[in-house]
RNA sequence: GCACCCUUAGCUCAGUUGGUAGAGCAGCGCUUUUACACAGCGAAGGUCGGGGGUUCAAAUCCCUCAGGGUGCACCA
């Protein structure tokens, strides 16, 4: 053995050893207490702040949220090496609505139903389920590296969170941005709550389309079991066909009696479609309720909130909607009320978003509103001026977009998870307030739309207003989270975090995509395609995970995962840690001034080059081209030329050459595991650990970059 | 209907401010010579969706067509 003598720890003999390693790693990080940015070595006065988008502590973490957390991960190991001050913000979400749903189809699994529990009983099973579910994911949000500052963690139903979302809510009231208003809602027949127009979907099906005899007229309808809640029937106002019936009545026999209908004009019929003509039906159809205000038109309720026909249907009360509308359609038949039926129309039904099969019926309700335009317009404007810039310029487009078709938001769900309503009625008085007023005062058993709590969780977290935090972190500088929440989420925190404290919660707004599988479906458990993030991190490494999350992935783009993927950076950490052999017995004495040979400086300006480009790469968001950039270079430069080149040397070379060449490689390879640390912290951590002369933690040693 | 994105090697994707194309996987070939068999090395592979324009120069900028995807939207 020509190398006897050298000390190079035994570890290095065997193939790296992930799985084994990161546990160990990630507890001498933790132990340090260097998560947390008031332990931080040094002098640092400017902060990097990222708040963690809290994952819905209903399930486990899937692939969605590894590349979450590998991206912000990456940006804060980045920052903390550069001599920030660093904090990353871990929390869970309670995540009303979904978690309900989650929780009920546990229930439902046992034979249970919410339906049948006390409100207090059922509050208490989900929190205990989402507390156990919490307590899991931090292990999970561990086992994937996360840096983050545990000591701050929060969750959106903490005690100081939900004051916050009271005072926000009471500022709104007060400043007359939030109201109490009987409009149309997206109402859930089977969830029994109202839900926002975003947590909705349109989806095209096929439905009959009667051509119903009103009097003179004929109109279409797909709903005819409606009709008994017509108060109108509307033209436009520039059909030469019906000109002569405008502000008329038309009469005509029902089927539960005479019926008189008076005949306005309104733009917003299209002469076109059908015939010409609408039936106005005001409570359970938004446009029709739009009319109806512009006209001063009755509103006659005829769905009840189980999806049944009230007692203004006469013999139809009771009725399901789908069940109605067969009987009213052979009824209409047998009276010659039913001209026709174009048994083969398409259109679109708004569902729940998270269950196609729920129908959303729209009724008209009392329930809490935010006024949308004022706070819109103050988003649009810190957008439009820079104060929050975009990662990628498609979602700013988007964003101005989105902006234009805002109708105010439903915050008010008639659902036990979540949040409280703090509002209090007497006759028509209301008071927001926590505790009762007194005497006859009844508090809303309403609770708030989980987005309304998340999209104030950049200056909830931090301890608005009073908190050293909230100054030194608040706005904070990344927000990094998927695009499938750009509307749900990061438009409210922009406009929430605006209005409470006049700055922009965030600077940047990162967004990924989805991650899909290797055919570019969509994961899916029913699919069986789902790559478990977890899984993986142990067959292959949780570095090599990440690595294969950030090569390739663009941000608002999805990206593609095969684990062949993930298994190729595998073999690229074996790579590394069998460079990292090669240096330390090799070049582990190397001495630290030695000159340096021409063609060993000419390797040190390329590398200085490199670390240039591969720092701004990261600066401006290219994480993935310097991770490519890093891992070609420590392959097929470093392992490449630099060591093969180095054997000879070794051998044969000349003390100079050789000295030189030690200091090479060491210099290198150190600079090496700096730069690739927030990309693969564990392997890098470890094989610092086991260079001669260097002290410390990885994790905080300076970037190398001038 | 409006808006946005995508189309590059067999597959999945990169390509920063315009300078005649890169990675991983698959496929092909070679190698068990002490950094690496939990592999390694090498070669091959593309008229950058079609057409037009700007430019000394276009995968990159502009126009247009085609295909795919997403968001928003009040057609009963």
């Amino acid at each position: 053995m020509p190398d006897q003598g050298k000390t190079v720890p035994e570890k290095f003999l065997k193939p790296y050893d992930a799985v084994a390693t990161e546990p160990a790693v990630y507890k001498k990080w933790e132990d340090s207490g260097y998560f947390n940015p008031d332990n931080l070595p040094g002098d640092r006065t400017e902060a990097f702040s990222i708040i963690m988008p809290p994952p819905n502590a209903n399930g486990s973490l899937h692939v969605g949220h590894a590349l979450f957390v590998t991206l912000q991960d990456l940006l804060i190991r980045y920052k903390r090496m550069r001599g920030f001050k660093t904090l990353w913000l871990p929390g869970a979400d309670h995540a009303g609505f979904e978690t309900q749903l989650v929780y009920e189809k546990k229930l439902e699994k046992e034979g249970r139903s919410r339906f049948k529990m006390e409100r207090e009983e059922f509050y208490n099973e989900t929190l205990k389920f989402t507390q156990e579910n919490k307590h899991y994911m931090e292990g999970q949000l561990r086992q994937l590296g996360a840096s983050c500052d545990w000591s701050r963690e929060k969750f959106t139903l903490d005690p100081a969170i939900i004051k916050t979302v009271y005072d926000t809510f009471k500022k709104l009231y007060e400043d007359g941005l939030v109201y109490r208003g009987v409009r149309p809602v997206n109402w859930s027949t089977k969830y029994q709550t109202s839900l926002s127009d975003l947590e909705t979907k349109m989806v095209e099906r096929k439905d009959p389309l009667y051509y119903l005899k009103y009097g003179p007229f004929v109109l279409a309808t797909v709903r005819p079991e409606t009709k008994f809640g017509d108060t109108a029937v509307a033209v436009n106002p520039n059909d030469a066909r019906y000109k002569e019936w405008v502000g008329k009545e038309i009469e005509f026999e029902g089927l539960i009696g005479p019926i008189k209908l008076k005949v306005i004009a309104d733009e917003y019929v299209d002469p076109e479609f059908g015939t010409g003509v609408v039936k106005i039906t005001p409570a359970h159809d938004p446009n029709d309720f739009e009319v109806a205000q512009r006209h001063n038109l009755p509103i006659v309720e005829v769905i009840d909130k189980y999806g049944k026909l009230t007692e203004k249907c006469g013999k139809y009360a009771g009725l399901k909607v789908m069940e109605a509308r067969k009987v009213v359609a052979e009824d209409l038949a047998a009276k010659g009320l039913l001209e026709k039926v174009d048994e083969n129309y398409t259109h679109t039904v708004l569902v729940n978003y998270k269950n196609e099969n729920d129908i959303l019926e729209p009724r008209v309700m009392p329930q809490w509103f935010i006024k949308m335009a004022p706070l819109a317009e103050m988003a649009r404007k810190a957008v439009e001026d820079g104060r929050v810039n975009f990662v990628s310029d498609q979602y700013r487009k988007i964003f101005f977009h989105w902006l234009e078709n805002l109708r105010d938001w439903n915050i008010s769900r008639q659902i036990v998870w979540g949040i409280p309503i703090p509002a209090w009625f007497k006759g028509n008085e209301v008071k927001i307030q926590d505790e009762t007023p007194g005497e006859g005062w009844e508090r809303d058993t309403d609770t708030f739309d989980t987005w309304f709590s998340s999209g104030q969780w950049p200056f909830a977290t931090l301890g608005y207003p009073d908190s050293p935090d909230f100054k030194t972190f608040y706005p904070t500088s990344v927000m990094e989270t998927g695009y499938d929440i750009l509307m749900f989420w990061v438009m409210r925190m922009i406009m929430l975090g605006l209005y409470r404290t006049g700055e922009v919660p965030f600077r940047d707004v990162y967004l990924h995509g989805l991650v899909r599988d290797a055919n570019r479906q969509k994961m899916s458990k029913s699919k069986g395609n789902v790559i478990n993030p977890l899984d993986v991190a142990e067959k292959y490494g949780t570095d090599s995970l990440r690595m294969a999350l950030l090569i390739g992935n663009t941000p608002g783009q999805d990206m593609a995962l095969a684990e062949d993927k993930i298994k190729g950076y595998k073999l690229f950490s074996n790579k590394l840690w069998n460079i990292a052999r090669f240096v330390l017995e090799n070049a582990g004495d190397a001495d630290t001034d030695a000159a340096y040979v021409a063609k060993d400086q000419e390797y040190l300006t390329q590398f200085e080059a490199l670390t240039a480009d591969i720092t701004k790469d990261i600066e401006e968001y290219r994480v993935y081209m310097a991770a490519e950039k890093l891992y070609h270079y420590l392959w097929d430069v470093f392992a490449a030329n630099l060591l093969e080149e180095s054997k000879p040397i070794f051998k044969t070379g000349s003390p100079e050459e050789a000295a030189s060449r030690k200091r090479l490689l060491m210099t290198i390879l150190s600079d090496s595991l700096k730069l690739l640390h927030p990309f693969m912290p564990f392997i890098t951590e470890e094989i610092w650990s086991s260079m001669q002369g260097i002290d410390g933690l990885l994790m905080v040693a300076e970037w190398p970059a001038k």
